[in-house]
DNA sequence: AAGACGGGGTA
DNA sequence: TACCCAGTCTT
C-alpha cells in the first residue's frame, strides 16, 4: 500500500475532530492556523473558541480595536501573530472585498501567513494540492522516508517540500495534510514513538534502522540571554502608572509597570538606592513591598523579575510625563505579559510578597 | 543563515 | 532541566 493510502486509512480511524476542521469557513480555518503556530491544540483551543466568538467574521476582526485583539490573545505568546492577524483582516476587507484569497500564492502575501499556514489554509479551505509542512510533517517524512537533510536549512526545506509534493494525495490534499499532521502529533511523536502498532511498520526507514530518535536531524542549540527586570508599581491616591511597550523587544503592544532593566543581578537594597530608581519615583516616597525574584524562561531569554510597590508622597515628573495614570484595580483590564497578570492575581490574594518595608522577613 | 519572538507540556 | 511544539519575520 502507498504511504498516502496507509495515512488516510489511519486518519479515518484516529483523526481528531476539531471545531475548525471541515467547517467550510475559511476565516475560522485561517484563525486556527495562526493560533496553532508553535502552539499545541490543547493550549490553543479555548483561545480559538473565544476569538471567533468575539470576532465572528473578517469584517468584525478588521473593525475591532487592536487593544481588544491583543487582550483576547493575552497569555498565548508570540504576540506578533495577533497584530498580523488584525492587519491582514483589514487588508482583506480593504483590498480583497472581504473574501479570504483562495490560493496558496495569494495567501502567502498576507502578513503572518508563511509557507506552512498558507499551505494549510489553501488545502483545508480550498482543497488546493499544496504541502502544508510543519514540525510534525518534517518528523514523519524524515523518519518514514529516511531524509537526513535538516529542516533548519534552506536546502532541507526544499527537499521536504519536493518529497511531500510527490507523496501527497493530490485528489484529497485537505485530508492528506490533516492526516500527516495528526499522525505526527499522535502516533509518530517526537520522543519515543509507539512503533509497535504503527501502520507504517515495514515501510518506515527509521523503524527498520532504529533511527527514530535521530530523525529528523536537529540543528544548533540556542543560547539563552539573562535579563534582570525590576517592575515598579508606584501608588498615588489609588492610581498607578503603566506604559505600552513598543519597539522590537519582547511583549510588543502589551502594557507594563514602569520597568528598570539591569545587565546584572541587583539586590533590592542596592536597587532602591540606585540613581535610576530614584530618578523615576523621586526621593519623597516609601518602598512598602519587595517581591521575591520570579524566573521566567523564554526560548532565547531567561528573565529574573522582581516587583516593587512604592507609595508616593509627591508626584514625580518622570512618571507623569512618560506613563499613563490608571486606577490600581483597573490594571487587569489592560493586556499585560503573563508574568504581570500572575502578579496582579497573586497580589490581590496577598500571596506574592514575603518581604516588606525593604526588609526581609525570613 | 541566524536571531527574535511565549508559554506550556513532556521525559 | 532540556527539548519541543499546527512558524514567521527581520537582519
Amino acid at each position: 500500500m502507498l504511504f498516502s493510502e496507509l495515512l488516510l486509512e489511519w486518519f479515518s480511524v484516529h483523526g481528531r475532530q476539531l471545531p475548525w476542521r471541515n467547517c467550510g469557513n475559511p476565516y475560522h480555518i485561517w484563525v486556527s492556523e495562526v493560533i496553532l503556530q508553535q502552539t499545541r491544540v490543547s493550549q490553543g483551543m479555548d483561545y480559538f473558541l473565544r476569538f471567533v466568538e468575539q470576532f465572528p467574521t473578517v469584517e468584525a476582526l478588521a473593525a475591532a480595536p487592536l487593544d481588544a485583539v491583543m487582550k483576547s490573545w493575552q497569555g498565548l505568546g508570540y504576540y506578533t501573530r495577533a497584530r498580523n492577524l488584525h492587519k491582514a483582516a483589514q487588508l482583506i476587507v480593504n483590498d480583497y472585498g472581504g473574501e479570504l484569497p483562495n490560493s496558496y500564492k495569494e495567501l502567502l502575501k498576507l502578513p503572518g501567513l508563511g509557507p506552512y499556514a498558507a499551505g494549510a489554509v489553501a488545502s483545508f479551505a480550498f482543497h488546493e494540492p499544496v504541502p502544508a509542512i510543519d514540525g510534525n510533517v518534517y518528523r514523519v517524512l524524515a523518519r518514514v522516508f529516511g531524509v537526513f537533510d535538516s529542516p533548519g536549512t534552506g536546502a532541507g526545506k526544499k527537499a521536504f517540500y519536493t518529497l511531500c509534493s510527490e507523496v501527497m494525495d493530490h485528489e484529497n490534499p485537505h485530508l492528506f495534510n490533516q492526516a500527516i499532521i495528526d499522525f505526527g502529533a499522535l502516533q509518530c511523536t517526537p520522543g519515543r514513538p509507539d512503533c509497535a502498532p504503527c501502520p507504517m511498520r515495514g515501510l518506515c526507514y527509521a523503524e527498520a534502522n532504529g533511527l527514530q530518535t535521530s530523525l529528523p536531524t536537529k540543528e544548533r542549540e540556542l543560547k539563552v540571554r539573562p535579563r534582570y527586570f525590576h517592575f515598579i508599581m508606584a501608588r498615588w491616591r489609588g492610581d498607578t502608572f503603566i506604559e505600552l511597550r513598543q519597539g522590537k523587544d519582547i511583549w510588543h503592544s502589551l502594557y507594563q509597570f514602569p520597568l528598570i532593566e539591569t545587565k546584572e543581578r541587583v539586590e533590592p537594597e542596592d536597587f532602591t538606592q540606585s540613581e535610576e530608581f530614584q530618578e523615576l519615583v523621586g526621593i519623597d516616597c516609601t518602598v512598602t513591598h519587595i517581591s521575591e525574584e520570579k524566573r521566567q524562561l523564554l526560548s532565547h531569554q531567561e528573565l529574573f523579575i522582581r516587583f516593587y510597590i512604592v507609595e508616593l508622597h509627591t508626584l514625580p515628573y518622570a512618571l507623569l510625563q512618560d506613563y499613563q495614570r490608571v486606577p490600581i484595580d483597573g490594571v487587569d483590564g489592560y493586556q499585560v505579559p503573563i508574568t504581570i497578570a500572575n502578579y496582579l492575581a497573586a497580589e490581590e490574594a496577598g500571596e506574592y510578597f514575603r518581604c516588606s518595608s525593604g526588609k526581609m522577613e525570613d
